[in-house]
DNA sequence: CACGCTCCTGAATGCGCTTTCAGTAAGCGC
DNA sequence: GCGCTTACTGAAAGCGCATTCAGGAGCGTG
């Protein structure tokens, strides 16, 4: 922004008649003889002056304004997690600004660069991060310096690597008890959509999937899952594949709700119907997935209480020697997109 | 933040044994010796130097980061919305950052005032504005000063009495042409589903369409206007009530597709088909409407490009004497929710 | 009535950085 | 080899504010 003239605190001083620092002290609310108080205020008002954030920050004042950092904010799932945080954030008189990477491993460093730099008191990153060597070093050099200098950091299903205070999703628990669920309605030859396995919540979610499965005996062909980015399309686009290879499951796992939306919209493209040729069974429990026909049998993940357990983490000290884990089971909600088999 | 020690400029400059100056010089690209320079990067990178945004902009050097208030990050229009400013200021190496005031006036002034403070180079406001005269005079009382100082604002859907550069989707009309749709179908008996009346979208949504239908002859009967919060559970009380009363209309238009998911939900509970015994529409064509069953009939808004012209007015700078106003159409989508009548 | 104390005000300093201004070293022609 | 231009470097100022330090007015006590 091209400062034209901006009103100063020193236009305000002149204004009241009074010294800079007798200003600076009537307007943040210190002791100062209440009739000079008012002439500041009055001026302030008048002149409708603005402190300078920066300057005020530059001279020692604190920031009330924490970021967060997420994959899209388009995605439901971000935006229940967001909301979580928001409400705790609001209730401690702080301002959250929300950022949204749409999956750009540059952009999420230039918002943590962009964070730290402008000193914000706290930092929450959403969602898992990116696999990639070169990434976690850019990650790891942008947030060892914040915290060192003081700035608190909070993690929501984030890879494990990054040493950071977390709020953890059960992933494996949930998937394998969804395998449980499944697995009591009596079906035996499974299909998984799945995500990019360089995401800890995939690896997580498809070996628990996986391994409960295998503990009951049984396999779930490699053939049938298939990798697609976690999207409404991408759900679509695997379950697409999925039935051009002859899908001959009679359940698809779904590793996320988002992406059982667009399973649904493929099997009813192909003519075929939920749960009646086919149950579909989603995570996440995201809020819409209820007013879905079928209504989606699912992983039920407390999405605010995420948010909110990982902005109060930011906001308390952490006395100990260890990073924090808050591990937060997920519940699997049967409902009316899976049946019982031979039914 | 209580900052312990930061790493400053000055520490680099002497790791790198230059001055203050050539450091900053070698930082921001400006010519220096290549040899100068690399010492000043390696002794920066060394040090995990990051520059304080504060003292940076306070020195003059500009922000890349601009501000995006709406109402509820929860909610899939605005997210959409947000999705198009995020684009378009991603195109033009712009970091944005995203509020959510959940609707509380108080707040969405805070964030404004903050994003002035910190000189933000622009701010958009997503979503009707408070009805309230003493909302309205705050509001304009940040907003002057800002632009004044050289600040740029763009609004999408805001109220009129701000003098902005706005981006408005034509909702009048296009309530209006949802009204024709639907007495083309056969239609006579409406009902609405509406929102708070002191939303501008609120009053045009339905006045064009109550004026379309009179135009044709149709009364719209004041007691089959329900009224609630443009929330799913708003959609879901009011369609309740509108059932409690006695629906006796024959399709529902709900002035949001949030609400038409709300409404689709309580005519489930009621045992009642879409849009077997009642037709429904919406309005806005948020993505999940083509999900659900049936696919909503909406008014389609191009929402990412509501915000992508926003971002776009805020980029460019206002030449003309007068305020930007872009108006944006809507279209009537008719999908499977709503039939014919007798059919 | 004089002295000491408290409370408030104003001048001055520094936060970390960019940028101007002046100075120094290097490069060129004659 | 000398003087001049060019190119880069370093010292210093200042962005707007909070805050320390010292001085001054007002009050109470002996």
């Amino acid at each position: 922004m091209q400062p034209r003239t901006h009103v100063t605190l020193e236009d305000v001083a002149r204004a009241a008649d009074v010294s800079l620092a007798t200003a600076s002290r009537a307007l943040n609310g210190m002791r100062v003889t209440p009739q000079l108080r008012d002439r500041v205020l009055a001026a302030a008002a008048q002149l409708a002056y603005t402190p300078n954030a920066h300057a005020r920050a530059l001279a020692g004042a604190s920031h009330r304004t924490v970021g967060v950092i997420c994959h899209d904010v388009t995605d439901p799932y971000f935006a229940a997690v967001a909301g979580g945080v928001m409400r705790v954030a609001g209730a401690n008189d702080l301002l959250v600004m929300l950022a949204s990477t749409f999956r750009d491993p540059e952009r999420e460093i230039a918002y943590v660069s962009m964070l730290r730099a402008e000193r914000a008191p706290a930092i929450l990153l959403i969602g898992s991060g990116f696999e990639d060597a070169r990434w976690e070093r850019a990650m790891e050099a942008e947030l060892k310096p914040y915290l060192d200098g003081g700035g608190r950091v909070a993690v929501v299903s984030r890879h494990r690597s990054l040493k950071l205070d977390s709020v953890l999703p059960e992933n494996r628990a949930g998937a394998a008890a969804m395998a449980r669920a499944l697995l009591e309605l009596g079906h035996r030859r499974f299909a998984v959509l799945s995500g990019p396995r360089a995401l800890t919540t995939v690896t997580d979610r498809l070996g628990g999937f996986r391994d409960e499965l295998a503990a009951a005996g049984v396999t779930l062909d490699p053939a049938a899952v298939v990798e697609g980015p976690f999207t409404r399309d991408g759900g679509y686009q695997a379950m697409t594949e999925l039935l051009a290879r002859g899908l001959d499951a009679t359940c698809v796992f779904a590793l996320t709700d988002v992406m059982a939306i667009g399973a649904y919209a493929a099997l009813r493209d192909h003519g075929l119907s939920v749960p009646g040729d086919v149950s579909v069974a989603g995570f996440d429990d995201i809020p819409i997935v209820r007013d879905l026909t079928p209504p989606l049998t699912t992983v039920a993940l407390p999405l605010q209480q995420l948010g909110e357990k990982a902005m109060e983490m930011a906001l308390t000290e952490n006395t100990g020697r260890r990073r924090r884990i808050l591990r937060m089971a997920g519940e699997v909600v049967v409902r009316a997109s899976t049946a019982k088999l031979g039914a």
